[in-house]
This record gives structure tokens, C-alpha cells and sequence, in this order.
DNA sequence: ATGTGTTCCTGTCCGC
DNA sequence: TGCGGACAGGAACACA
């Protein structure tokens, strides 16, 4: 489910309720989610308070007083869900548990957050924080496309040379960490590229353009808090609503949008997932 | 080294 | 209604 909107959404929604509030009790309904989770997990939570709520990729980290960070990953259909709030900015009675309810943070101020992942493609871990670049899940990603060293001549260099079709080099997570399939589909339509075109084969000035366009596309979206197809749900339980923005992701056979073109937007698969977009007006 | 297909798991939707 | 198959926002892994 989640892409970088999505997680960055959730953080976000997270943030009030666990950034500088301490664990009470960790709740863990269940030793695995995609792996096992680390040993002694609850009694490693219980206690702790959250320094900083922080994201790298679409991992959500959360830094420990212990000097342990709390690594999240939300798989396909991962919800972290706040209720209880204190304040009363969210749901204020906790609702009965539900179904593949994994894991459950109950805050000492009241608050409850509940990881909820009915196919358990998400996980946790926990690290050092001060080792965490060299977590086996963080070390190998490639730079924020929010950040400083995502631009013109880093993705040019990531390029060079692949004959791999650009929708998978974006989705490769090396190259660029935090695009999925909604998004990569989204800037190559922006960008007017086609998705089948060989990432070494995009002239310099086009392969330039589409950061900007993967920058705008990416911040447009956390502004909407996210795409909620099914399963996404901001920390509050709201919906996003970037979904009905979308120009080609799941429009199969709809019209395309751009002012005059005749197009209707294809669905294709590569690598086993789909990409859609507008024949006439990607290249 | 690179590129592609399979796999994990549960839920939902669509056609018959 | 029920049943089977396709498909779903991810990504590690096995293999060519």
C-alpha cells in the first residue's frame, strides 16, 4: 500500500501522539510479521520514550531514550492507527481490537497506536540508532527524491548504461528510495516519458525534468495525506484523497487528461505489476 | 553484474 | 449466494 506519501503521512499523524511520550507497555500479538520480530521486542519498548519520530524511505523510525531506533515498515496494507488521544485531536475511545491487530503502543498519556496488517508484508525491527545506515534494510537505498542529493546528475549517473525499462529502475529502491508503482506511474505521465523505455536511453534534458516532476508529484501527495486505494488510512483514520488526482494510475481505458490529446490510458504489466499510461502522449 | 519471475499473505471484486 | 481466478500500494530471493 504505502509509498513515501503514505508513510510520510502516517508519521506525521504520529508525530503529536508519540514524539517525546514515553511507552508505556508494548503489546506484540504475534512473533512475526514478513520476519520474526526482534527478541524480547515488548520488554525493549516498554518504557522507552520516543526521542524523534523520523522516515527514511518508507521505513518510519522511531528513536529510543535506550539508544535503539524502532524501525516500521508498512508492507502492502500496514495501518498504524492513533485512538485514545488525550487531547481529543483523534478518536477518543479505543475501539474493539480487530483482526490482525500485530502490535499495540499503549503511550503513558493515553493514547494507543495500533499496527494493524491484514497481509503482513509490513515489519519491525529494532537497531542502534547510531548504526542505522548499516541496517541491513536501510543501507542499500538510494537518496530521499526529497532531499539534497536527489537531482539532475545523480539520477543521470543511476541511469547510465541500464537497459532496464524506467518504471523499474525507479521502482528500484536503490536508485531512488520511496517511489511505488501509484507514483512511478504518476511522474512518468507528468514527465511524458514512456514506461518501457530503457532508463540508459533517456536524453540528459528529459531525464533532468522528470526530478522536479517527481519532487512535485511526491510533495502533492503527502499534501493530500496520501492515496487511499484500500487499505491506507492516516494515523487519525482519515482517507487521503490524492487518488482522485491520479492522471493515469488505475484509469484504464479512461480518457487521457491532457488538454486535447485523443488518448485513453493503457494498463501493461512489467515485472509482474502494472503501469499505466497515455500511449499518445508518452514517448 | 543485471534483469526478470516467484513468493510471502489476506481480502476484495468480478464473472459464471 | 457460492466458487474460482485475478489482482492489490512491497521487496527479498532465486535464477537466467
Amino acid at each position: 500500500m504505502p509509498e513515501l506519501p503514505e508513510v510520510e503521512t502516517v508519521r506525521r499523524g504520529l508525530e503529536p501522539v508519540m514524539a517525546g511520550e514515553v511507552i508505556a507497555r508494548a503489546e506484540v500479538n504475534r512473533p512475526d510479521l514478513r520476519w520474526p520480530l526482534p527478541e524480547r521486542m515488548a520488554e525493549r519498548l516498554t518504557g522507552q520514550r520516543v526521542l524523534r519520530l523520523g522516515r527514511r524511505s518508507k521505513y518510519i523510525l522511531a528513536d529510543l531514550e535506550s539508544g535503539e531506533t524502532l524501525i516500521v515498515h508498512l508492507g502492502m496494507s500496514g495501518r498504524m492507527l492513533i485512538s485514545g488521544d488525550p487531547l481529543g485531536r483523534f478518536h477518543h475511545d479505543h475501539p474493539a481490537p480487530e483482526k490482525h491487530d500485530h502490535v499495540v503502543l499503549h503511550m503513558a498519556g493515553g493514547a494507543r497506536i495500533t499496527f494493524n496488517d491484514a497481509r503482513r508484508f509490513g515489519h519491525m525491527d529494532l537497531a542502534p540508532t547510531e548504526a542505522l545506515d548499516t541496517h541491513w534494510l536501510i543501507r542499500d537505498l538510494g537518496p530521499e527524491p526529497l532531499g539534497n542529493h536527489f537531482d539532475a546528475a545523480y539520477l543521470t549517473a543511476a541511469f547510465k548504461g541500464r537497459r532496464t525499462p524506467v518504471k523499474s529502475a525507479l521502482l528500484d529502491q536503490r536508485i531512488v528510495a520511496g517511489l511505488g508503482n501509484i507514483y512511478v506511474s504518476e511522474a512518468l505521465f507528468r514527465a511524458g516519458i514512456h514506461p518501457r523505455r530503457h532508463a540508459g536511453r533517456i536524453a540528459p534534458a528529459r531525464v533532468a525534468a522528470l526530478v522536479p516532476v517527481i519532487r512535485d508529484v511526491l510533495r502533492e501527495a503527502i499534501e493530500a495525506g496520501g492515496s487511499s486505494l484500500r487499505d491506507h488510512r492516516q494515523a487519525t483514520g482519515e482517507l487521503g484523497y490524492f487518488q482522485h488526482t491520479f492522471r493515469v494510475y488505475d484509469r484504464e481505458g479512461a480518457p487521457c487528461t491532457t488538454p486535447d490529446c485523443p488518448g485513453t490510458i493503457r494498463r501493461i504489466v512489467q515485472s509482474g505489476r502494472s503501469t499505466f499510461y497515455c500511449p499518445l502522449c508518452q514517448r
